[in-house]
Parts: C-alpha cells; sequence; structure tokens
DNA sequence: ACTATATCCTACTAATTTAGTTGGTATTTT
DNA sequence: AAAATACCAACTAAATTAGTAGGATATAGT
C-alpha cells in the first residue's frame, strides 16, 4: 500500500513553489533539477496540477508556474488528490463512501474501507501547504 | 493510492473463517466459491497468513483452515499487514517513521507522510477481526 | 493399500499501473 | 531571429499485482 512516487515529487514541487509565492515565477527545468526528478515527468504532474487550478503558468521566455492561491489555504489534500486521481483506497468504495463491490456484498470488510479512506483524507485536509513549507 | 485487492480477499477470508470460530475447519475451496475468488489465489494469501500466525492449517482429507487466535484479539492491522508487506505508504519512509529519502532531504513532505501513515495504522489497529464478522 | 481431498510449493504468464522518454507545437521575451 | 518556456500526445520501460499451471505431500475414509 502505497502512495506513488508522484505524489512525493508533486509534494516536494509544490513545497519549492510556495517558496516563491508572489515573488518569482519558476521555471519546470530548475524545480527538476533542484529536487532531481526528471523535468518531463515534472512536466505531466504540472499539467495535472494545473486543471486543478492549484498553479498558474505563463508561457514564452522568462515565464514559468507560480502557486495559483496562497499556500496558507490550500489543503495537502488538494494536491495530493489532483496527483492521485480517484483517492478511494479500496476498489470496492467510492470517495463519497459507497459502497459498489463486484458481488454487491455488504461484508464487514467495508467498515475497514471507509474508516481508512476517512483517516486518510482527514489527514491529508488537516495539513495546510504553508505547514510544511516553512 | 489503493489497498491491492489481496487485502480485500485476504479481509473477506479472515471474515468467513471466523464465523467458524471454534467450530469447524473449512477448505480454501469452500471460501473461495463462496466468495468468489480465485481459489490458487487465495491459496497464495493464506501462506502469508499462515506465516504471520493469523491461521492454522490442517492437511490431508477432511482438513482445512482455521483462525489461530480469537477474533476478538486479532486487528485487522495484523491481517493487512501480513498481507501487503511493508506498511508503508510513501517510498521515503519506513514503518517506524524513519525518513529515508533518496536525496537524503528532511523536506516538509515527509512530515505529511508520517501523519498519513500514522493514521491508517491507527485506524486498523483500532479495528478487531471480531468488530466486522458478525 | 487405494482413493479422494486437502494443504503446500515453485515457477510461469497476463494484466495493470507507474515511471519515464521522445519528439514535437505554441507562445513570449530578449 | 533566437532562445526559453509552457503545452501536448504517443510511445517505451519497469514494476507491481493478479492469476494460472503443475505438481508434491499429507491425511481420512473405504
Ligand atoms: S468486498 Fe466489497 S463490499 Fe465486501
Ligand atoms: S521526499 Fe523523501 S524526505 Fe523529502
Amino acid at each position: 500500500m502505497k502512495f506513488s512516487t508522484r505524489t512525493t515529487y508533486g509534494l516536494r514541487a509544490m513545497i519549492y513553489l510556495s517558496k516563491y509565492w508572489q515573488k518569482e515565477k519558476i521555471s519546470i527545468a530548475s524545480i527538476a533539477k533542484a529536487e532531481g526528478i526528471s523535468s518531463k515527468y515534472l512536466e505531466r504532474l504540472f499539467a495535472k496540477l494545473k486543471k486543478e487550478d492549484l498553479i498558474v503558468a505563463e508561457k514564452g521566455s522568462s515565464g514559468g508556474y507560480a502557486l495559483a492561491r496562497d499556500p496558507k489555504e490550500v489543503t495537502v489534500f488538494d494536491i495530493v488528490k489532483s496527483l492521485e486521481g480517484k483517492m478511494s483506497p479500496f476498489h470496492c468504495v467510492d470517495e463519497s463512501g459507497k459502497v459498489y463491490c463486484g458481488k454487491n456484498c455488504k461484508c464487514g470488510a467495508t467498515l475497514v474501507l471507509v474508516k481508512v479512506q476517512k483517516a486518510i483524507n482527514d489527514t491529508l485536509k488537516g495539513i495546510k501547504l504553508k505547514d510544511i513549507s516553512k
């Protein structure tokens, strides 16, 4: 049971960006270099973050990325969700906690599934980007 | 971010077994059939559960499996851990919460990693097999 | 002793997901 | 015009997960 590395990459990149909040735009190349991440891969992760309006971009020479919102207001949940897609840790419980197992079974396992899901989400929602980017 | 299906399979099988706690031994074949799981696959999951002393087996005709311990005392954490292996949800934090990222970075991401890990484990440890197998 | 029914064991294959690359196009500053 | 940047789609590689094949070993009942 793991979060994929793209989540860690994404978090690191967002932390990096938050250091320049309301200061500079930062290029993917410089983040990739500083963090030791493949810049082409990071590019694709940024596409997801942008789609969820977590970052804004400016094209062209001297363009780059910047946070779209104040790090005090962005939660880690927002970031992780946009990178991981569906935030359901089990195949038969969806994001809202609704169960739709293949067998339509109402087995006790679902209790576990729902509780774990809630624990993860609550934790992620309780951490702001600001909290981790001092 | 998902638990693999083997975790759900394992939980379901353990719930099934707990219904026969101190009554009968149950064969893999019958569990597999009842739960709609590949019996050969379930066989391999049971090997893991047995290795962690969560179940006991008896060979031969009229053999089968049974819980090794009282469902009131087995936690879901025990089960999930034995099936998932390492219970670290991120690549740079181990089970004890120790960080050893490739870059040896001490970035704020680790705070997230450690908190999520703890939230999951605490949740799983707080649920007994008995609680989910009525 | 034979047979049927079990666990146990190893190695293979298939499917899926994740990670990363290639090769561009479009846009903006200098 | 040139350089630097975001943007985009398709491909490849690696890793993990899911499932299968083909047995060997042990026990109960006949
Ligand atoms: S395994 Fe999905 S509801 Fe029981
Ligand atoms: S990403 Fe592993 S410690 Fe920062």
